[in-house]
DNA sequence: TGAATTTATATCGTGCACGATATATTTTAC
DNA sequence: GTAAAATATATCGTGCACGATATAAATTCA
C-alpha cells in the first residue's frame, strides 16, 4: 500500500525537480525572449550549427512533432533559419542566424547565475550527475 | 564555454529522465484511462479524501490554474466529486467518487510493473531519492 | 525500372504548465 | 460596521509533449 504514497514515488521528484529549475530558468531566458525547452534546442546548434530536425530531436531525447513547432517559432524570432538539405530534400536543416550566433555571448552567465540560485553542494553534485547519466542510459 | 555543453546542464537529465518515466507508465495509466498529472492527484487524494484544490496543488509544487482544469476532467470521468466547502464558500472540495475508490486496487500493481522495466540497482535508488529530497528543498 | 518499404518532416488534437487576469468570499483594520 | 487587503478558485492565452495521421522523398528489392 506505502508503495502508492506520493513520497515513496520514484518518478515524481525528477518531475518536481525539473519544472522547479526551469523556474528558476525562466527570469534569464526571458531576457533572451525564449522558453526552456527553446533554450535547450540552441544548446544543441551552439555545439554543432547545421542540423537536421531528427538529430537535434535525438540529442534531446524529443520527438520530432515536438519541436518542429518549436523550430518554426525560432525561425519567426529571426534567431534560427530552416532550409531543405540539397542533397535529401526530406531533410529540413536548421542553422543559427547572426543574432542566434550573438545570443550565445549572452547565454554564456546564464549556468553561473542559476547556480548562485541554488546552494547545492558540489561534491554531491558530481556524484548526482553521474547517477543521472547512469538512470537515462536505462531508461531509453 | 564548456558550461553551455548539453552534457554539463543540471536540469536537462531531471527533465528527461521525468519524461522518459511518465512514457514508461503511460501504458498502465491507459488501462485506467487517465493521464500521468492526473495519477498524481490520485495519489494525493488516495492518502487523504476530501481536500481543497489548493491543498492538493501544494503537494504536487503545482498552481490552482494547472489542476482546477485537471480536476474537472477527473469529475468528467466520474472519477472525483466537487463540491463547494460549507464553512468556505471560495473552497472547491475535492473527493475520490466510488469509481475513484475502485480505481486504487487497479493502481496497487503499477508501481511494481513499472519496476520491473527499469533494472536500477536498489540501494543506488535509496541513496538517489534522498539527495533528491534535499533538493527539492533547496529548490522550493 | 517500378512497386513496396523506409525515412524525414509536418499537421492535428488533447492535456498539461504557467503567467496574467477575473471574480467571489473571507479576513483585517480602522 | 464597512472599506481595504488577503485568500481561493476559475478563466484565458501561449507553448510545449506526445499519440495519431499525412505527405513527400529516398531506398530497397523483386
Amino acid at each position: 500500500m506505502d508503495e502508492l504514497k506520493l513520497e515513496n514515488q520514484l518518478c515524481f521528484p525528477f518531475y518536481s525537480i525539473s519544472r522547479m529549475i526551469i523556474r528558476k530558468y525562466t527570469p534569464f531566458l526571458n531576457e533572451l525572449g525564449i522558453t526552456y525547452p527553446q533554450y535547450l534546442v540552441l544548446l544543441v546548434l551552439w555545439e554543432t550549427d547545421f542540423q537536421p530536425v531528427n538529430d537535434i530531436a535525438k540529442k534531446l531525447y524529443l520527438q520530432t512533432n515536438t519541436i518542429t513547432p518549436l523550430l518554426q517559432r525560432l525561425e519567426n524570432l529571426k534567431i534560427i533559419e530552416r532550409t531543405k538539405s540539397e542533397t535529401d530534400e526530406r531533410k529540413t536543416i536548421i542553422s543559427l542566424s547572426t543574432k542566434g550566433h550573438e545570443m550565445k555571448l549572452k547565454a554564456l552567465e546564464i549556468p553561473y547565475k542559476l547556480m548562485e540560485g541554488i546552494n547545492f553542494p558540489n561534491e554531491d553534485l558530481v556524484q548526482l550527475r553521474d547517477q543521472l547519466k547512469k538512470m537515462i542510459l536505462l531508461l531509453q
